[in-house]
DNA sequence: CAACAGATTAGAACACTTCTAAAGAAGAAA
DNA sequence: TTTCTTCTTTAGAAGTGTTCTAATCTGTTG
């Protein structure tokens, strides 16, 4: 199957090419990661998600290694933080603006995109401020 | 001043009935919270904030009971917690639907009235899900 | 290759929050 | 009032997610 393999590599060459666009070096770990973070669909995961994923695929490595690499990722605008809970971090590797459901039982996001969701009338500004994003949050829970 | 003395009076009674109306007794530390939290206009603020501000005033109060009150007068309704900064927990006396702007350099909150800021066109739930609350954000950062 | 800057790592440290279990205080009963 | 019960507070330990440290390793450039 030399198609199988070749989508293979050429996946891995795009993967490399979008952490050097970050001025980042494709390191086997980073490697590894984006193939998780970025290979299928978009994805909201956890620093220590990511880290059990990575180690039951076999990958060696650290979890300072994965917090580095998702906030480098982030600084490069290849993920956004989202912030739905008091106590971990969400990565999203959707980086469009849009919104989200956040099914609060199980800890999972899904995305809103910003055309079917808006917000509107938002008041002036506080004096000397600007947006830096707005960030919408539908919580969800079992219905009754 | 008699005047003074009857309105603080009058004051911590009403505080009283406050805790009273939670079913939790109204203890010193109670008291002193309450005062804090809601004796003059809305407030956001954090559990060390507070904790702080409490012994500043010369309250005599441990941080686990600062904790301890801060979940039951959430449950109570009397406060809600707001999540805008993945590692800290702000807690709201204004327990009306609202939204805010949240400051980024600062770590501080601002009301949005819900009748000023609305979200329209809300997509369909998933199966089986409710809305337990919508919260928006809108962040803030100072202008360039 | 050599040389260097950047990257990874284990484990310590950190910040915020929750837990534990013992002592103290409030309210009900008598 | 005194007694009894239940609720509350507390210091400190423990827990959790995240960041830091500084030693080692690896990718890149010449
Ligand atoms: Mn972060
Ligand atoms: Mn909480
Ligand atoms: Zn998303
Ligand atoms: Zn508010």
């Amino acid at each position: 199957m030399t198609p199988q393999v070749n989508e293979n590599r050429t996946d891995v060459i795009d993967l490399e090419n979008k952490i050097r666009s970050a001025n980042l070096r494709p390191t086997r770990q980073r490697i590894s990661l984006a193939k998780l973070l970025f290979s299928e669909g978009n994805r909201h995961i956890t620093a220590e998600k990511l880290h059990g994923e990575a180690l039951g695929k076999g990958v060696k490595i650290s979890l300072a290694t994965i917090y580095n690499n998702l906030h480098q990722f982030t600084t490069a605008g290849l993920l956004r933080e989202v912030v739905v809970d008091a106590s971990k971090s969400y990565f999203d590797t959707n980086v469009e603006p849009h919104h989200h459901f956040f099914h609060e039982d199980r800890g999972l996001l899904e995305d809103i995109s910003s055309h079917r969701l808006t917000v509107d009338d938002i008041p002036n500004l506080p004096e000397g401020t600007e947006i830096s994003s707005i960030d919408v949050i539908v919580r969800l829970t079992k219905r009754k």
